[in-house]
RNA sequence: GCGCAUGUGGCGUAAUUGGUAGCCGCGCCAGACUUAGGAUCUGGUGGAGUGAUCCUUGGGGGUUCGAGUCCCUCCAUGCGCACCA
């Protein structure tokens, strides 16, 4: 009997599918354990090798924790809502839901395929609008809800409210805003104005302000959207602009997002970029008074009145003495008021080109550049006149966009200092060599007035102390992390659930959830900046006002609805909440159930949701905690980020220079690859790809073809002609990549004898006939369609099972390692699995296993392997858990041990790893229940103890030889068998030992 | 530039706490069975040397009876942040 196991596979997931073998209950007494995946984007491509990864990982680590008796929720949904659907849309005119809900059908056919362990039961979509409908009721809750500062949590917006009935602006609960007002005042407003305000205090709030606006895309972008001045997704150009945006005020919650992180086990670099985004630093904000002449006497300036201070942000106020300039950003405020008439064209001029330049070619250039205003800032404790510059090196988005420049202790500031020829004072004596800035907070003050002779670092309470004392700065606490903007000017996502009535913002009922999108053909943007949706009178304009509630007082007339949609990472924030309760059509998910299933205990994906999605799930999982709606406030308690796989890519190319622009090379131009390659050619016009070999090898009386490589990705095979002298394949070429003139040669098989056959790979530069070198090279890359490197997970199922192919990627190393793709491996595991069929049946000879007792040499190499299995598994280490079922398997084979004693339990370790397999031997041992209720073995250490151990024995340090020793033995004994030992006394050359180092169980060192 | 990782055979990797470096697999070499090998099996495989033995975890230094593992330093690669005052 042979392992059939396409057979096998496709018998067994049919089977646990007609058993609904992984549906998961929401009602039992067994403790829980939430196992989740990053859920995908949809998109055209399909699966590549590297998306299951993570998802074999958590599957492997699903089936185990049920074998160890939970109940395992590892559910598995799309995040389907997305910039490339509507992209394709536009270009192909196909609905987004139409693409979104074919893709699907193909993810859903590979993922398949691979025998997850899926309850397909709770599948989300978040295009969906009985997904969406929930999206919106939170987006509500967010909206109705401020972050009171007292009780450090979200509250319903109505607290706020009655806060400003009773003390106006006063009150402490909210953030302080622009607004000034009395309770009196308050009272006196009318519902608009009201409006207006509440709207300062709302947690997703609608604001004016800049945003990164991308004209390609149509759309504002997140600031994690935006990598290096262009847009994360097809890398356009991003401008700063001011426009009206939706925002979620998560700046409110940093603190917590901080602290949140000592309680969850995220990786130390994953917490440490989350750290980093947020940004968190204290210092002091302090005034500073401005003149518009360098003199210390307090003068009448014109235009300026005596509220004129200028603001900047430090966390160095111990450095207060060694401010030599201040500067401010090209978009502050004051730079009108205070650039001196003698200075206006220079600050013009220098305005006027910090304007024309776009935040790409200002973070590229990192020239110093800058202007002086004319007017000096008066040091509050030395009455020092300090000249004000105005530089792009200060950010107007942080602090106050102005800063107090020290150069003997900042980097950037003495690089402009020495630029401007500025004098520099310096206050760190010996620390100052005045040739680089020192940052340090070690010196010992000069030049400081009241702060001479102390420690910079104990300086800086003192100097906040000072500041305080005299009114003129306080302690501040400053953040990197800005509001998310959280509108897009796209179709294809949430609507929001409001509507514009005078310019205010109206909440829909929860009972008019959910808002859909309507169905439209046209996806072009409306216009200043408007959505798609803004195109759709039909759907904008809502005719009169529903039903009054206490927010719509004073709503009246034509109210049209918001036109841009959610940002992709709305569905995401709280997905995993929608899984223990997806059917719920009353609420978002049952507080009972999120109770029982509380926080995610382990999440897998990749690190690139960093500082996107894992914050804004974080934030979101916080709001609702904070509004009673769930039990836990992180939503995920243990993360691991599964490696990237690369894909390799192998191109051939001609070398720029090698060849003009425009020559084709025709069929009869032939290039030889090498002693052992094929000859090819290549027709620039006809897009063809000629391959055949050039060399052949004589084995007895037999010619045998060498193996050579056809980018099968990237081509199309035409014909396969085999004569007696070469093999000629025509392969089409699909596409061209764009770069390097190159051709992407991929890593394949060729197509001979009606077989796919394997190719060898060698690094090779093309010989060439016409005086054209074509040169091969393979690079490590991401695996990407457009690179020609992708390997799809499909065909080696195919091949191998997906049995084999779950261990292979197990078994290429450490899941967090990110490595490129290697195909070649891949026969080992298959082989391995063989073995393991071959201790059950063998092709001639029939069923193998039998009912006898197993020896005790067979129940050590069991026990041995329950015991590695369990922990390997238990700490995420898979590679090394494929490793050691192949030593076992190796290792009975050696003993040929048949016996079913041994190899049923061998077979539940396995099923984690190897479902189908496992299933279908274990039903041919007799067992009647399926092998996925099993029961994880018991280890047994009694079977595994040995009596005696063989220690090295090391002299000097340096091993010299083994001896067996029983482990119950103890120093004194075993010294002298070790001295006794002939080995031992020959390198001993006749010394006394000085010392003989004995570790139990471990070792023993002859030190001499 | 700053921060964080990681460097082990021809390759992917193993060594969980400082205690026999190289497990397992690929590849390669030899052999068996074969029309054939792309199936399967057996043996070998870090390097040098006939050998005893010596060398070997990116380079150098240190701590220790003992270092792939700890410390210092340099180099290389990868990732993250990039004027955040």
């Amino acid at each position: 009997m042979e392992y059939k196991f396409r057979d096998i596979e496709k018998k067994w997931q049919d089977w646990w599918n007609v058993n609904q073998s992984y549906k998961v209950s929401n009602d039992t007494s067994k403790p829980k354990f939430y196992v989740l995946d990053m859920f995908p984007y949809p998109s055209g491509a399909g699966l590549h090798v590297g998306h299951p990864l993570g998802y074999i990982a958590s599957d492997i680590f699903s089936r185990f924790k049920r074998l160890k008796g939970f109940n395992v929720l590892h559910p598995m949904g799309y995040d389907a809502f997305g910039l490339p659907a509507e992209q394709y849309a536009i270009e192909h005119g196909v609905h987004p839901a139409t693409s979104t809900d074919q893709n699907i059908i193909n993810f859903r056919k590979q993922l398949d395929n691979i025998g997850f362990c899926f309850d397909w039961d709770r599948e989300v979509r978040t295009s969906d609008p009985a997904y969406y409908k929930w999206t919106q009721w939170i987006f509500l809750q967010l909206y109705q809800s401020f972050y009171n500062r007292i009780t450090n949590k979200a509250e319903p917006i109505e607290r706020l409210i009655k806060e400003f009935e009773q003390f106006g602006s006063s009150t402490k609960t909210s953030r302080t805003t622009v607004h000034q007002f009395t309770a009196a005042d308050w009272k006196e407003m009318d519902a608009e104005k009201q409006q207006h305000i509440l709207m300062d205090h709302r947690l997703a709030y609608c604001g004016f302000g800049e945003v990164n606006w991308c004209e390609a895309l149509g759309t504002v972008l997140a600031n994690d959207e935006v990598v290096n001045g262009v847009s994360e997704r097809g890398g356009h150009p991003v401008i700063k602009k001011k426009l009206r945006q939706w925002y979620l005020r998560i700046t409110e919650y940093a603190d917590r997002l901080l602290e949140g992180l000592d309680r969850i086990e995220f990786s130390d670099a994953m917490k440490e970029m989350q750290t980093n985004w947020i940004g968190k630093s204290s210092g002091a904000e302090i005034d500073f008074e401005i003149r518009l002449t360098p003199g210390p006497s307090p003068d009448k300036e014109k235009g300026l009145g005596d509220e004129a201070v200028l603001r900047v942000y430090t966390t160095r106020p111990d450095t207060i003495f060694g401010v030599d300039f201040m500067v401010i950003a090209p978009e502050h405020e004051l730079v009108e008021q205070i650039t001196t008439p003698a200075q206006k064209i220079e600050v013009d001029e220098y305005i006027f080109f910090v304007k024309s330049r776009s935040e790409r070619e200002r973070m590229a250039e990192k020239k110093i550049s800058g202007v002086f205003t004319g007017s000096y800032a008066l040091n509050p404790f030395d009455q020092r006149a300090i000249p004000i510059w105005i530089s792009e090196y200060v950010l107007a988005g942080y602090g106050t966009g102005a800063i107090m420049a020290v150069p003997c202790g900042d980097e950037r500031d003495h690089k402009f200092a020495k630029h401007y020829s500025i004098p520099i004072t310096n206050i760190i004596g010996k620390y100052y060599n005045g040739e680089d800035a020192n940052a340090t907070k070690e010196a010992v003050l000069e030049n400081s007035g009241f702060l001479n002779g102390m420690v910079m670092r104990n300086a800086i309470e003192v100097a906040i102390g000072k500041l305080e004392e005299l009114g003129i700065g306080m302690r501040k606490v400053n953040y990197k992390m800005r509001d998310a903007a959280f509108s897009r000017q796209r179709y294809w996502g949430e609507p929001f659930p409001i509507v514009w009535y005078n310019g205010v913002a109206y909440p829909m009922e929860e009972s008019e959830l959910p808002l859909e999108l309507p169905k439209v053909d046209s996806y072009s943007s409306g216009p200043e900046g408007e959505g798609p949706l803004a195109n759709f009178s039909e759907w904008v304009n809502v005719p009169s006002p529903p039903a009054p509630n206490h927010l719509r007082r004073g709503a009246g007339g034509e109210g049209k609805r918001e036109t841009n949609t959610m940002p992709g990472y709305a569905g995401s924030s709280w997905y995993f909440l929608r899984y223990m309760d997806p059917h719920n059509n009353q609420t978002f998910c049952d507080r009972k159930i999120s109770d029982y299933w509380g926080q995610v205990d382990l999440y897998i994906g990749g690190t690139e949701h960093a500082v996107g999605h894992l914050l804004y799930s974080r934030m979101w999982t916080k709001a609702l905690y904070d509004l009673g709606h769930i039990g836990h406030d992180e939503p995920y308690k243990k993360l691991v980020n599964q490696g990237m796989i690369q894909g390799v890519s192998q191109m051939a190319y001609v070398r720029k220079g090698d060849f003009e622009e425009g020559v084709s090379i025709g069929k009869s131009n032939t290039i030889n690859l090498g002693p052992n390659f094929p000859f090819a050619s290549i027709d620039y016009n006809e897009p063809m790809l000629q391959l055949f070999s050039s060399d052949f090898i004589n084995e007895g009386n037999k010619e045998l073809y060498k193996p050579f490589n056809i980018p099968i990705e990237f081509v199309e095979l035409n014909t396969s002609d085999l004569t007696r002298n070469k093999l000629n394949v025509e392969l089409a070429i699909k596409s061209y990549p764009q770069r390097l003139n190159a051709i992407y040669i991929v890593p394949g098989a060729f197509y001979y004898k009606e077989k796919w056959w394997a190719w060898n790979e060698k690094q090779t530069k093309i010989e060439v006939i016409k005086g054209i070198s074509f040169y091969t090279s393979s690079e490590v890359e991401k695996m990407s369609k457009s690179k020609y490197n992708v390997i799809n997970p499909d065909s080696l199922i195919d091949k191998y099972g997906a049995d084999t192919f779950r261990m292979y990627e197990m078994f290429l190393g450490p899941v967090e390692i990110s490595k490129p793709w290697d195909t070649k491996g891949i026969e080992g595991v298959h082989r391995f699995l063989k073995k393991l069929w071959r201790l059950f049946y063998d092709e001639l000879k029939g069923k193998l296993w039998t009912d006898e007792k197993p020896t005790a040499d067979e129940l050590k190499v069991l026990h041995k392997t329950i015991k590695k299995i369990e922990e390997d598994t238990e700490r995420f280490s898979f590679n090394t858990a494929v490793s050691a079922f192949m030593i076992c398997v190796n290792e009975l084979a050696d003993l040929k041990s048949h016996k079913k004693e041994i190899l049923q339990p061998l077979l539940i370790l396995l099923t984690p790893y190897a479902p189908h397999i496992a299933e279908e031997l274990w039903n041919l041992l007799g067992n009647t229940s399926s092998i996925l209720n099993a029961a994880f073995p018991a280890f047994e250490a009694s079977y595994v103890t040995e009596s005696s151990k063989e220690y090295p024995v090391s002299i000097n340090g340096k091993l010299r030889t083994t001896i067996v020793i029983g482990l119950d033995i103890e120093q004194g004994e075993v010294e002298e068998i070790v001295l006794n030992n002939d080995v031992v006394q020959k390198w001993m050359e006749g010394k006394t030992p000085k010392k003989i180092i004995f570790v139990k169980g471990k070792m023993v060192n002859v030190v001499i």
